[in-house]
DNA sequence: CCCACGCGATGAAACGTTTCATTGAGAACG
DNA sequence: CGTTCTCAATGAAACGTTTCATCGCGTGGG
C-alpha cells in the first residue's frame, strides 16, 4: 500500500553525500567531520528519515533485542521479572520482547521459533516443557539463553533462580511452629518445577514433625480461578476432614481460596485455616485477609538474568553461572493467629 | 560466536534445487511438485534450517508483528487487554510486541520509535502525550494506527474505548443514591484523559444533586503505592473533615487506599468511607473489602482494535470506525451499607 | 620540490530472503 | 511431425543497511 519509505539512499541524496557517509554519521559520528554531520542531520529531520532495522539486523546478523518467555502474564510476578529485566536492558541499549507459554509447553515452542525466526540476540526463559535440546541447538548458533526462576538441569546453561525448596520449607514450617497440624498443599499441575519444588519442601519441613500431615490437592492452573475451585472442594468436605492450614503454591492460588473461604459462611482466615501464598506481590497485602507469603526479587531475578546473558554473549568463553537467591518468609495475618482450640 | 547460520542456499544446495524453488516450497507449496517438496523439507530437517525473518521483511517491506503500546503493564487492565489483542494476533498469524509507557510521554516516543524502526504492520496505543501528528505522519508511509481505550480526538483514526465519563457517573451516582454526600475522587496525573474523563462524570451525577459535594485529590499515578498515599492524607485529617465516600480513578489507587484506611483503625469500609474503583480487576473481589468497580471488558477491547488495525491496514480505503463500549456498575461491599448515621 | 601520511569521504560488496521474467521439458493438439 | 500450451524450476534483481578497501587532497617532513 505504501508510498516510497525514506532510505539512506534519499538522505544521502539530498545532503549531497554518500551512502556510507550517512551510515557513519549514524554509527561513527567521530569518523565524519562536524560540518557534514549538521548537514546530513538535516536532511534526516526534513525527510523524517528511520533507520530500517530490518535491513540492520540482516547485516549485522542478530538484532538487539532479547526474547524473554515467562509462564503467566497475569501473574504479577512474572510482571515484576519481565519489568527488572526490560530496565536492564534499556540501560544497555536493548529491548525486551515478551512472550507467554501460559505454562504450555506447545505455546512455549512457538516463542522459540519465533525469536529464532528473529534472531533474537539472546533468550531469557522460564521453561515449562523438555526444551534442553533445543537450547544447545541455538547457542551452537550462537543463540544463548538463561534461565529464569528455574535452576539449569546441568552446568551448562546460567541460570537465574530462587530456592523454592527452601521456601515450601519455609512456609510449612511456620504453619507448624504456630500450631498447625493438617496441612494442605494446593497447587498444579506437577509438571511445573516450581510446584513441585515447593511441594518437596513442605515435605521435607514435614519430614521433621511426624505429628503433622501433609495432603495434596491438585489444580491444573496456577490461576485465582483454580483457587476458588479448590476452595469449594474444602468448603464443601465436613468440618473435621478440613486441613487447619492451607500452603498455596502462589499468591493467584492463594487469593482463590481466600475468596472461596469468604464465601463459604464457616471457614474463617486464619481461625479455622491458616494460609501462606507464595510470591508476595502486591496484591498479597491488599486481600480479605493479608496474606502470609514468600517473597522473591522478582525486578532483581529479571536483571541480573539480563546481564549474564549480556555478558556472555560478549564473551563466549564465559562459563556459565547460576545465581540463587532465598526467599523471605513475610508473615501477615493470614497465618498469623492460633489454630482453632 | 557464531557459526555460519544455515540460509535458503545451504538448504537448496543439499536438496539439488534453485533458492527460489525453496523458497516457493515454504510460500506458495501449490506452485511446486510434491517429489521436490519434500526434498527440500527433507534438507530443512537435516540442516535445521530457520528463516531469516530479518530478510524476509526487508525484501517485503513491513513485518508481521504489530506494536501495542500501553500505560502500566502492572495494571491488570492492560495486561487483560494485551492478553486479548495477541490472541487475536495469533489466530491471524500475526504477533505483538508490548510496550510500557508508564505514563510517560518520553517513554512512549520512544516506543513509537521502535516500532517505526521495526517497520511494523501497525500499532494499537493507548497514547499519553501529543502523539496525533505523530501517527499521522506514520499513516503517510503506510503504517496504520488504532486507539485503545481511548476516544479518536477526530474522525481520522479507529479507536475502541469505553465510555469513561459514562463510568464515573455511574459511580457517584451510586454513591449519592446510597446515601454518601461527601465525595472524593482520588486519581492522576489530569493529563491522562480517562482520569479527567471518570472526573467530568462524577461532576456530571454531582450537578443533578446539589446537596452533595465533590473534591478532587490528585496523584501523581494510578498505582497501589499513590493510593496508599492519598488514603493517609486523607486519614490524617481529622473525623470531621473526611468525605464519607471515594471514587478513586483505578481498582490500584482503591486498593492502595483500602490499605492505607485499613491501618488507620478508625476508618472502617464502607461504614464511614464508602469505595468506588474503575476497572474491575480480578483483584477487586479479592480485596480486604471486595471493591465495588466499574467493569470494562479489556480482552474485547484489545481483540476490537486487532480487528480493526487489520482490517484497515488490509483495505486502506476503509473510513475509521469507532467502537463504544458501556462499562458496567459491579455493586460489592465496599459500598454496600448505608453511611454513618 | 617531492613523498609519505592522515583523514574524510566514497562506492561497491554483502547480508538472506522474495519476486518475476525466463527457460526447458513434456503434453496436447492439429 | 511440428506447433502451441502448461507447468515446474531457474537465476538474477531488489530490499536498505553496514563495512571495508580505496581514493583524493591538503600537510608536514625530508
Amino acid at each position: 500500500m505504501k508510498v516510497g519509505s525514506v532510505s539512506v539512499k534519499d538522505v544521502a541524496k539530498l545532503a549531497g553525500v554518500s551512502v556510507g557517509t550517512v551510515s557513519n554519521v549514524l554509527n561513527n559520528p567521530d569518523k565524519v567531520t562536524e560540518t557534514t554531520i549538521t548537514r546530513v542531520h538535516d536532511a534526516i529531520d526534513r525527510l523524517g528519515f528511520v533507520r530500517n532495522d530490518a535491513a540492520r539486523q540482516l547485516r549485522a546478523g542478530s538484532s538487539r533485542a532479547i526474547g524473554l518467555v515467562i509462564l503467566d502474564v497475569r501473574n504479577p510476578f512474572f510482571t515484576d521479572l519481565a519489568r527488572g529485566a526490560e530496565d536492564a536492558a534499556a540501560e544497555r541499549g536493548y529491548s525486551v520482547i515478551v512472550g507467554n507459554s501460559d505454562e504450555s509447553d506447545e505455546r512455549e515452542a512457538t516463542y522459540l521459533d519465533l525469536f529464532e525466526e528473529q534472531r533474537v540476540h539472546g533468550m531469557l526463559i522460564s521453561p515449562v516443557g523438555e526444551v534442553a535440546p533445543r537450547l544447545r541447538r541455538l547457542r551452537e548458533r550462537g543463540i544463548r539463553s538463561v534461565l529464569v526462576d528455574r535452576l539449569s538441569w546441568d552446568d551448562s546453561f546460567s541460570s537465574v533462580s530462587v530456592d523454592d525448596v527452601a521456601g515450601g520449607r519455609l512456609a510449612v514450617e511456620h504453619l507448624i511452629e504456630t500450631g498447625r497440624r493438617r496441612i494442605a498443599y494446593v497447587g498444579g499441575p506437577a509438571s511445573i518445577r516450581q510446584v513441585d519444588d515447593r511441594l518437596t519442601g513442605a515435605r521435607v519441613a514435614l519430614s521433621e514433625h511426624p505429628d503433622a500431615a501433609l495432603e495434596v490437592i491438585r489444580t491444573s492452573a496456577l490461576s485465582i480461578a483454580e483457587g476458588v475451585a479448590a476452595g469449594q472442594a474444602i468448603a464443601a468436605r465436613p468440618r473435621a476432614r478440613r486441613p487447619d492450614a492451607v500452603f498455596a503454591a502462589n499468591d493467584l492460588v492463594a487469593i482463590g481460596l481466600l475468596q472461596a473461604f469468604a464465601h463459604a459462611r464457616d471457614i474463617r482466615v486464619p481461625d479455622d485455616v491458616a494460609l501462606v501464598g507464595y510470591d508476595d506481590i502486591d496484591f498479597a497485602n491488599a486481600s480479605t485477609v493479608p496474606l502470609t507469603s514468600l517473597r522473591q526479587p522478582a525486578a532483581l531475578i529479571g536483571a541480573t538474568a539480563l546481564r549474564f546473558l549480556l555478558e556472555e554473549a560478549e564473551d563466549p568463553g564465559l562459563a556459565p553461572r547460576q545465581a540463587h537467591y532465598q526467599p523471605e518468609l513475610v508473615v501477615r495475618s493470614s497465618s498469623a493467629s492460633a489454630p482453632p482450640a
